[in-house]
DNA sequence: TATGAATGAGTCTTCATTCAT
DNA sequence: CATGAATGAAGACTCATTCAT
């Protein structure tokens, strides 16, 4: 996976504290130790001094750099959206390139997907279901899945043996499917039910089956 | 929809209380308080003076039909699992005596798993992420899976037309893309973009293909 | 002084908590000890705590029957204004009555509005100045002090030998000067340089000759 | 107004920092940016950080010349004080060689201390009330009181008119009697009920009635 | 000398839970 | 059994002050 692109930018969290490149390290550390604190704690018992202690500064630093606990909640939601985003156009460029497959490029896709989210399993529906977001942060989220269904969309296209009427339609459906399978078998891995690697193939078989079906 | 079946009892409370059937009615009225509070306000939010409130009962009286705030959130996941469990059989009870074909059994299927999300699209999400469950109740909830996972399975071996090697893993697959799709839609549900009933209609295609593919 | 009259009431701190007569007592207790508290350290330094503690309560049952620091503030001003209000109108009352000459009138009034500040001298400086008051709270208070001026000036009536023009401004100057004065000689007695009698009895002479100058 | 006169210095802050004449220019700034930041938030509110901004200097430069924020209100106390002394002086001086009535020179001396207090109103009231002083700063501020008193005296005895007996008593009420009113109106002007010159013509025409009384 | 990032004790407030009535 | 006043540990956040650069 190469290529990325320039993403779209939209600044989720204009608070005071511009959070800016200039020792970066802090935010880093910071967001780092609530990426951990609230992986296992959960929002709402992810607190702000366990968030501190376990990124090793002190409180007051921390509220130096982030106005309030939800703001680096929406930080990070930041931060993931922009991982997902460049992931995808990542994948999107290389398949363009590379000219593989519909199988193997949703293998590809599935993959790196299940990938990400099982490095911070309950992170992603912690931030998205548990914080209690600001509006024009829904609606970044909302945008941004419009965006990748549309990227999708725009991928399928090149694949002559899609049969689906509405590429759009179909854009979001793979990519809600993939979203929501993939975070719900890194959340609660069944391994001793179905492997992963089955896992992947059998998603992957719906996903193909759905698009390219007679 | 008819045809329940005993559900596999599991106790997944077995605290101080034992919660037992005399004056059910209070023990029902708490829980459905609680959903309601749950709902609206999330777990951390969700008091217990507010949930008595909304019940109708003292924080005291309360507190003499569960030990805790946990304990209330697990006998309300019970409940959905036993519903859940409950419709699935009554759902593969029907296809069974009325011998629809496969696409209208997963409509079926599809659009009352949906309703059933709809009516609290946070509630699930809020009992199974936001609070903090204790093991066993976890291993009874993945337990119920693969029961459902088999139930499905075996519903499937009526459709001849199905071409799947493996009828536990795709049984295992569309309980999980129902669920998983379901509720996502449910909980955030994007109308502008794709309305529901199309929604529905390419989840069904898109199980169907898989199911069904050549 | 005898003879209250049915103040005018007005609830400044319409909060959740009605802060009714049961539990009468818990109620007085924290205003009692919020009362020593603000006294002694002023309102920022006076915590919830300090005060919880002072009172013999928890700082939990503080908040069961405040709903902030703010309101505990609010109602001990809102007693004051009914203390001050109700002393005016005894003495009011008391010297239509009495019918007792002008000085002797306002000897009365300066010794007891001396006498009520003297108990706790800072405290309605803490409450007037130091706390952010909600809006309604001013103006409750400077009606509050209008109607003082006009009650004077009522009073004032009934004293042939008064040659001022405008009873009202008289009876405004009147209740603003003893306010004051008293105040201040109440919260930093200079007893060696003025005693207490004196500095009253100069005060008295001097609205006295205001009043009934030539 | 001139005619100034050599005040008592008395050091009311002798701490750590000399807080001399070198870099004047810089605690003349935090003095300016601190009187603005306790005259908008109060004491408590008025942070140092804020006050360090306000002046325009790190708050490493501010703890550079000040040793704490009390300090700093000290040294504003210790400012106003001077400020007032040195207006007394000035009216006493200039009444002295003008040889105004009476009447004119209260309505002067009223007048200015008005004026005074209008521009901060709070300030004072924040200094002397709010902020935790040390003991010594009140005793200064009581020796102030007592000379601006015997001031006051000094130049009542220019006039034959006055009948009182004791004229330290009577320099006494008369600051006193201007502090309190003009402050307290300036803290709270009621315009509606008494415009601002009809109040100074009322204060002027007590003192008058007070000192030259039959 | 000036700077400002870092500190952490201390503030207000919430809420699960208990227990005397 | 039901009640609800009382409890106090714990959480989000502030701000006076320090110190390395």
């Amino acid at each position: 996976m190469i290529a990325p692109m320039a993403a779209r930018k939209q600044r989720l969290n204009p608070r005071k504290q511009p959070v800016q490149n200039r020792s970066k390290t802090t935010v880093d550390t910071i967001l780092l130790g609530a990426a951990q604190v609230f992986e296992v704690h959960g929002y709402a018992a992810g607190t702000t001094n366990r968030i501190a202690e376990r990124a090793g500064v002190s409180i007051g630093t921390l509220y130096q750099y982030f106005p309030s606990k939800e703001a680096i909640a929406v930080a990070l939601l930041e931060r993931h959206i922009a991982d997902t985003d460049h992931r995808l156009h990542e994948w999107v460029g290389h398949m363009v390139v590379e000219q593989h497959g519909l199988c193997d490029a949703l293998h590809d896709y599935v993959n790196g997907m299940l990938e990400m989210h099982s490095k911070q399993p309950r992170l992603q529906h912690i931030l998205l279901e548990e914080t209690p977001l600001p509006e024009n942060v829904h609606q970044a989220l909302l945008e941004a899945e419009r965006h990748a269904a549309k990227t999708v969309a725009g991928l399928l296209r090149l694949y002559p043996e899609i049969q689906h009427p509405c590429l759009e339609h179909a854009g979001f459906m793979v990519v809600q499917t993939v979203e929501s399978l993939t975070h719900r078998f890194a959340a609660h891995p069944d391994d001793q039910f179905i492997p992963r690697n089955i896992f992947i193939d059998e998603m992957v078989a719906m996903l193909v089956a759905y698009l390219a079906r007679v």
